[in-house]
DNA sequence: ATCTTCACG
DNA sequence: ACGTACGTGAAGATG
């Protein structure tokens, strides 16, 4: 069976573009598109087997679209020159894969692909059209399969009718009309105001097509019905210029384009001119007869009798790795190790390690100033410790710098670091172990062979990574915080935090109590039995019989969530008991039944684990239970924190948090005049935005003013639009935006800040903190305005919230190392973003209070003062 | 598995 | 004109 590929060229050369950081080679020529261009085809070839292959270019720039229209694709941004100078590149790029490219004046790549596949439709030939742009998708067919870029470049999802089906609920033709009705701004196609995909999507479910949607405007409602009304023919001419054209007269068909494969002397030029090390060292290795993706490695399995052979080669250890199994890493198991050594790995099972024969094994764990490589080296310490074994002393942790290098990496696994590193593959987890149910270790030989191939390609990949973290200048982000912190962290978790089993329980018993009673309530107001927990049966009782205003809607149906609520609240009884209801019922399910049952029976403590690698800003994260979202805004949630307690009698709960840290950061950041005054006076910083912006005394500031105050001030920290403000204060749009601008006029520096940071991203493709850490942001310059708009709030959002992160972490590493100076007997329990707690003995609480504030405080001078507020408590309520 | 809701900073 | 505030994790319902 033949089987067509066609890329769609401008379309992957632009998400290359856009998805990679702009790498250049040694003769500054940019490369980062050809490169992304590069490895997608690899992959296509490798993946699809096509038998026949095209790529296709826009051509000129006047289609026949501005023939009718002569405002399409204006207001689109210039081409980057860093990207045009690619586009002579990716064509050399073609004839070096021995692809055949296409183009024709007055036409787009869409308009030759939508031909192509209407011949391979006819010819009964499978084709895969790979783009970025969603408009193909209205050519999808039985024979004619659209794969759309997803993040990056490498993944793909693919769609034929059936999928579209599922996920639009439409017809591949249909397409258009959507498009017709929502417009494009990227192209410059109007459509029609005020409809987005949502609206789209309902009035096509209803009506089919735009000229349906036209007939029966009569029937739609209010606003919609005017603006339907009046831009009839924007619709019209909209659903025209989003209409692929399939008539395009040319020669070519699609026998022609017959695919070979390619000559690998001729890509391996192309990639040395390109300084694609990387890619050149895995067509060499595949050269070499190794088959990339399956590469056979020299694996031993030691046994009891042959383990001092790997103990006298303990210095030639070039990496380790650990397989644990389960999610959680405090009740994980491991089920085998392995050691990478030059010419061969060893597997060792984990119980050698509490053998005699194994023992020197498990000192080379233990002790530190040994050069040790791993993946993941926390999670490690955690299984490890639980069977008594300690380790110590990790020198890189591959998991960890993927994640500094770029922390919203799709695939962290060690198979996922070494595709995006470009090293040879291994299989996935899921395709050795299974997954979900089925999930079942193989026979010891298979297991032996994918962890022994995960520690080998461990050691690859640190070789590559520590380039990359010394060019991004994370040497010390990465050696003196982030690999330390690894360390505290395992400590604090293992240490873990005592909880009152029997408070929880009591409390849980009153809330039952209260559950039950306001339940009855409800239902008596309801008419009839029905599951409160489910938001699909509440929205039929409160919007279809009991006929209350319809404010939100979701994807599936109506929304319920607390803001529509409480919008409903003076509309019936029955809002305020549900209010009540989902309150209490939160609290009991995800509080006291998920903290219970996360108390170690043996301790009565709860082991939170900290996630290092999943924040994109570089905040932690806790799972297993999360202890990062205990209650504390409302009493009734507050209260839980009653039965978090020192774990020895007597002892003090400490926390000690940082007051406004992310505001003093901005100040820092943006050196503004009069945030920085704000702060080097300790004034209230609410207080003071109000009096600025308001252009008040401090004695006229009043609560609501200093409410709006606060909501900017948030804003700004989240990299503030007029709609999140107005939504967040219930104001129009139009009194945020002023808010804004008065803020700006008064605050310059933030205003400076902003606009700078977002230029600086446009320009490098990242945002940056004070520590050096690292967010990419592909989606900067992307035309669509939702991804652009959020890239932009991120630019603005992540130096500040990641600054955060960087200071108590290193505050965490720093205060670790002072109470092992001072010798204290006080220990580090638990992080919450801004908020450090400590169990502490009666005799130290002075020292502490003292030590925790210099370390907090001195963390990182800035030029405005960090401030800690500390309190003490017989458990953590009390700490406040 | 995905969606909705809600807890925290 | 477009339509989201930034960053997380967990529970329960539902397909």
């Amino acid at each position: 069976m033949s089987k067509l590929i066609i890329v769609d060229g401008n379309s992957i050369a632009n998400r290359a573009f856009y998805a990679l950081p702009l790498l250049s080679n040694s003769q500054g020529v940019h490369t980062n598109a050809v490169y992304g261009f590069t490895t997608m085809l690899l992959k296509l070839i490798e993946d699809e087997q096509p038998t026949h292959f095209l790529v296709a270019f826009d051509a000129g720039k006047v289609t026949f679209r501005h023939a009718d229209y002569k405002e399409y694709k204006g207001g689109r941004a210039k081409t980057p020159p860093e990207l045009s100078e690619q586009f002579p590149l990716i064509r050399e790029l073609m004839t070096a894969f021995g692809i055949q490219q296409f183009e024709l004046d007055g036409y787009e790549a869409d308009d030759i692909i939508g031909t192509l596949t209407k011949q391979a439709d006819e010819q009964q030939m499978e084709v895969l059209v790979v783009t970025g742009d969603k408009d193909m998708l209205q050519l999808a067919s039985d024979q004619v399969t659209i794969g759309l870029t997803r993040k990056g470049i490498s993944e793909m999802e693919k769609y034929d009718p059936d999928t579209i089906e599922e996920k639009y609920g439409l017809k591949p033709l249909q397409i258009i009309d959507l498009k017709g009705l929502m417009g494009d701004s990227s192209d410059n196609i109007p459509g029609i105001p005020g409809v987005g995909e949502k609206t789209g999507l309902k009035l096509l479910h209803a009506y089919g097509s735009v000229e349906e949607v036209l007939n029966h405007v009569e029937e739609l409602k209010g606003k919609m019905k005017e603006k339907v009304a009046a831009h009839a023919d924007d619709a019209k001419m909209s659903k025209e210029l989003a209409t692929i054209f399939r008539e395009v007269p040319m020669e070519l068909a699609v026998d022609q384009l017959a695919y070979n494969g390619y000559e690998e002397e001729k890509l391996a030029e192309m990639f040395k001119r390109m300084e694609f090390k990387s890619l050149l060292e895995k067509m060499e290795l595949k050269a070499s007869g190794e088959p990339v993706g399956e590469e056979s490695v020299p694996v031993e399995i030691v046994e009891k009798d042959s383990l001092d052979k790997l103990v006298s080669r303990l210095d030639e250890i070039e990496a380790f790795y650990v397989e644990v199994i389960g999610d959680n890493p405090h009740n994980g198991e491991v089920v085998g190790m392995a050691f990478a050594c030059q010419d061969v790995c060893y597997f060792v099972r984990p119980e050698m390690l509490s053998t005699p024969e194994g023992e020197p094994l498990a000192a080379w764990l233990r002790e530190g100033e040994l050069s040790k490589t791993t993946y993941d080296a926390h999670r490690i310490q955690l299984a490890l410790a639980w069977s008594g074994l300690d380790t110590r002393g990790v020198q890189f942790d591959v998991l960890l710098a993927g994640y500094l290098l770029d922390p919203t990496q799709g695939d962290p696994s060690v198979k996922g670091l070494a595709d995006a590193y470009g090293i040879p593959s291994l299989p996935a987890d899921e395709e050795v172990y299974g997954k979900g149910a089925k999930f079942k270790l193989p026979d010891s030989q298979t297991l032996a062979e994918h962890i022994g191939r995960k520690a080998l390609t461990v050691k690859r990949v640190a070789d590559k990574q520590k380039e990359h973290i010394e060019t991004l200048e994370m040497k010390e982000l990465f050696y003196d915080l982030e690999l330390p912190l690894s360390g505290v962290l395992a400590t604090m978790e293992l240490t873990g935090v005592k909880v009152s089993r029997e408070e929880l329980e009591d409390y849980g018993k009153e809330l039952t109590a209260k559950l039950a009673e306001v339940k009855a309530k409800i239902v008596e107001l309801a008419g009839r039995e029905f599951n409160l927990n489910s938001p699909k049966q509440l929205g039929e009782i409160l919007f279809e019989e009991l006929g209350l205003p319809v404010v939100k809607k979701t994807k599936t149906g109506y929304s319920t969530d607390a803001e529509v609520l409480e919008k409903l609240e003076p509309h019936h009884e029955i809002i305020g008991h549900l209010l009540y209801y989902r309150q209490i019922s939160k609290l009991q399910s995800t509080y006291i039944e998920g903290l219970l049952k996360e108390i170690r029976e043996e301790t009565g403590k709860i082991h939170t684990y900290y996630r290092q690698t999943i924040a994109a800003t570089g905040r932690l994260s806790s799972q297993y239970p999360n202890l990062q979202n205990i209650p504390i805004r409302l009493e009734e949630g507050r209260k839980i924190r009653k039965v978090f307690k020192p774990s020895e009698p007597d002892w003090s709960i400490l926390a000690a948090d940082y007051s406004q840290i992310e505001l003093r950061i901005l100040a820092h950041i943006s050196k503004d005049e009069k945030l920085m005054e704000a702060f080097q006076q300790d004034q209230d910083i609410h207080t003071k935005t109000a009096m600025d912006v308001f252009g008040v005394q401090a004695d006229e500031v009043d609560g609501e003013m200093r409410r709006r105050a606060k909501a900017v001030n948030f804003g700004i920290v989240y990299g503030i639009s007029d709609y999140g403000l107005s939504q967040n204060l219930g104001i129009t749009r139009k009194e945020a935006a002023q808010f804004i601008e008065q803020y700006f006029n008064v605050f310059e520096g933030v205003k400076r800040f902003m606009d700078e940071i977002v230029k600086e991203a446009k320009q490098n493709g990242h945002v940056s903190t004070l520590l050096k850490r690292r967010r990419n942001l592909p989606e900067i310059n992307a035309s669509n305005f939702n991804q652009r708009s959020f890239a932009e709030r991120t630019a603005m959002n992540t130096p500040i919230q990641g600054t955060a992160a960087d200071i108590i972490k290193l505050a965490m590493v720093q205060m670790m190392e002072r109470m092992e100076q001072e010798g204290v007997k006080s220990r580090m329990l638990l992080q919450v973003h801004d908020e450090l707690v400590f169990e502490v003995p009666p005799d130290e609480v002075e020292l502490m209070k003292k030590i925790v504030r210099e370390t907090m405080e001195g963390a990182l001078p800035l030029e405005v003062p960090l401030k800690v507020e500390i309190s003490t408590g017989k458990d953590w309520y009390e700490a406040k």
